[in-house]
DNA sequence: TTTCTTACA
DNA sequence: TGTAAGGA
């Protein structure tokens, strides 16, 4: 599985090819490349080779866009990801795993406020952002 | 032909 | 963000 993620990394895609996949101008791909919300590498002749997690992210600031926010915004959304999944490596260090860590953190909640919270909201990944606020 | 940088009647 | 200019 580490095989795949490799090839996802690997920058092959000249701007051209990016832009019929996004639907992007390549003075929007630039653009974004300068607010750093990309990072495409440069081949022999200065030209910028992306990768398929490249597109990806493209499309992702897409529908951010779409959705109102603005790319400092879409900065602090990435940053705070990235935060998260440091935090998950410390924790993954330390020897705990991800439901390890929700498993704690229900324990907790329930002797602070004596109420047991539906199970389904420490099951979902999707949520685990919220005790972390 | 395609992409790059710089700049703005 | 679009587009033109001039080079690679």
């Amino acid at each position: 599985m580490r095989e795949k993620e490799l090839r996802r990394s690997m920058s092959v895609l000249p701007i051209g090819t990016v832009m019929k996949l996004t639907d992007l101008t390549a003075r929007q791909i630039r653009y974004y490349e300068q607010q750093d919300l990309i990072k495409p590498i440069r081949n022999e002749g200065n030209r910028r080779m992306y990768s398929l997690n490249d597109v990806d992210r493209l499309l992702e600031i897409k529908d951010y866009l779409d959705d109102g926010l603005n790319i400092s915004g879409i900065k602090a959304v990435y940053k705070k990801q990235e935060q998260l999944e440091d935090e998950r490596q410390k924790n993954l260090e330390k020897g705990l795993t991800d439901s390890d860590v929700r498993k704690i953190l229900q324990d907790e909640f329930m002797h602070i406020g004596g109420l047991k919270p539906p199970s389904s909201t420490f099951d979902n990944p999707n949520n685990f952002h919220k005790f972390n606020e």
